[in-house]
DNA sequence: AAAAAAC
């Protein structure tokens, strides 16, 4: 393997760029462009950036200042990763990095190996930001070794990165990537591939039942991590998994949203990490017209969902509701309704669950009804309407409305540059409020529907739906739907 | 009082 850090560093492959270093310039400019810190954990960093959407810190103020270390890249050729992975990229027709590609990217394939928490909205390109550090430290002479571990939340989210992985890295000659999920790697010959994508609980059975040699591990990428993390269950996991992984082992953080509390169990998770993280403000996804839908009484949400049925089929929908039972409720009422629906939660067996989201990817299902199981990660390119039929809330008793998991959802839409409506049900007081409190956490304002002016509800939705011509300028859908 | 995640 080349050394990626010598080439990164080398200023003759970091063109300064007059616009980019304008953008650098932080606000509050100490006069050399950096801005001392000391965090609640105690590690001095710089911040690099403070611009009104992105903030940079590093955890090693030592790198040469003209390094794309501190610039970022313009071009993915500017990396200097290896052929088949550039030309993987070219492939996929990943002309320009995403914002956060270019600013994460060189932090994590440099050497030595230097821990990352990064946060960036939805659909802007994460998950090929880490798959393409995960290829760029395989050694692919060593097949079935495995040299890469990534953790993902559900099991549909797994498979989808296990498919990213294998699309960006259909040039590098034998490059094997399981999916560490229930029911999908043999009993008899255990893991057998050089990366690993998995679900906590099944990665730790492995590694207890010696099925998985971690002992030669160079990269541990967390997706969704402050979920990860904070869940109960899957945190205590996370913490067992590292525990049996090399001390000096890359860990990676990222998701769309770290909550402060959060954030303090990351920095412990993942030491010394260089942080990329956005602003409240800057989260929500400008391309997402986010609604609201006053329902008169909780009964009449169901007529208005199945009214709304015309719009979701436009292009594709996705109905997020609380429960596993209202899902198959809803479903089996919209269909007597004769309307076409399919249901994906987390009570389906796992090959059910697999070729429900095969067919709502491809189009053979347009109205997917689900839970929470797919609110984050989940990229389908076509959908263009997410329904939060019921309001996310934090933990039991519903007290809390969980800004994350809202933001997450909408998410699902507007991938890429694309536009994309969601439509939020209110339909009391509490309701209200809980979204109301939302909307306020992210400084935005939603507009209303009214159920009884269905032809101005039609105009709105319509007037978005119909402009969303996919037309992403950067870092096209990594599977290509 | 929920969802998810292991056998």
């Amino acid at each position: 393997m080349a050394d990626l850090a010598s080439r990164i560093s080398k200023p003759s492959d970091a063109p300064v760029d007059d616009a980019a270093a304008s953008t650098a310039a932080p606000a509050e400019d100490n006069g050399n462009g950096t801005e001392e810190v000391i965090e609640d954990d105690g590690i001095q960093r710089g911040i690099i950036e403070t611009s009104y959407d992105v903030e940079v810190k590093l955890a090693d103020l030592q790198a040469d200042k003209d390094s794309p270390l501190y610039s970022g890249v313009q071009s993915f050729e500017e990396l200097g990763l290896p052929k088949p992975i550039n030309d993987g990229l070219l492939a996929m027709n990943f002309k320009k990095p995403s914002k956060i590609q270019e600013r994460a990217l060189p932090l994590m394939i440099s050497d030595p190996p230097t821990n990352m928490i990064a946060q960036s909205q939805s659909g802007t390109g994460k998950t090929a930001a880490f798959v393409l550090t995960v290829l760029s430290r395989v050694d692919f002479s060593k097949p079935q070794q495995p040299q890469a571990l990534l953790l993902a939340p559900s099991r549909e989210l797994a498979r989808q990165i296990q498919g990213v992985i294998q699309t960006v890295g259909q040039f590098c000659e034998n490059l094997i990537v399981e999916a560490a999920i229930p029911g999908a790697i043999s009993r008899e010959t255990g893991v057998r591939s050089s990366v690993v994508v998995g679900t906590p609980g099944t990665v730790m059975d492995l590694i207890r039942r010696r099925q998985f040699d971690v002992s030669q591990l160079k990269v541990l990428v967390i997706d969704e991590a402050d979920n990860m993390l904070d869940q109960q269950g899957m945190g205590d996991q996370c913490i067992r998994v590292k525990g049996m992984l090399p001390k000096t082992i890359q860990i990676l953080l990222f998701s769309a949203t770290f909550p402060d509390k959060v954030m303090n169990y990351a920095r412990k998770y993942a030491p010394n990490s260089n942080e990329i993280k956005l602003r409240h403000q800057e989260l929500t996804v400008k391309g997402i017209s986010q609604m609201y839908m006053d329902c008169p009484d909780e009964s009449k949400k169901y007529d208005i969902l199945c009214k709304l049925y015309g719009l979701m089929t436009i292009g594709s929908s996705v109905i997020f509701v609380k429960t596993r039972e209202s899902a198959n409720e809803i479903q089996r009422r919209m269909e007597a309704d004769g309307h076409k629906v399919s249901a994906l939660h987390g009570a389906y067996e796992g090959q059910n669950r697999d070729a429900l989201l095969d067919d709502f990817r491809s189009g053979r299902s347009k109205v997917l009804i689900t839970t929470n199981v797919l609110a984050r990660g989940i990229d389908v390119s076509s959908v263009s309407m997410v329904i939060n039929y019921d309001i996310p809330m934090k933990g039991f008793g519903d007290k809390e409305p969980d800004a994350e998991t809202y933001l997450h959802r909408i998410g699902r839409t507007g991938r890429f540059g694309r536009v994309g409506v969601s439509i939020s049900f209110v339909y009391d007081r509490k309701s209200f409020e809980a979204l109301s409190q939302i909307a306020d956490f992210y400084g935005i304002d939603l507009i209303q529907l009214l159920p009884d002016d269905w032809d101005v509800t039609e105009k709105k939705v319509q007037e978005v739906i119909k402009s969303s011509r996919a037309k992403p300028d950067y870092a096209p859908n990594a599977l290509g739907n």
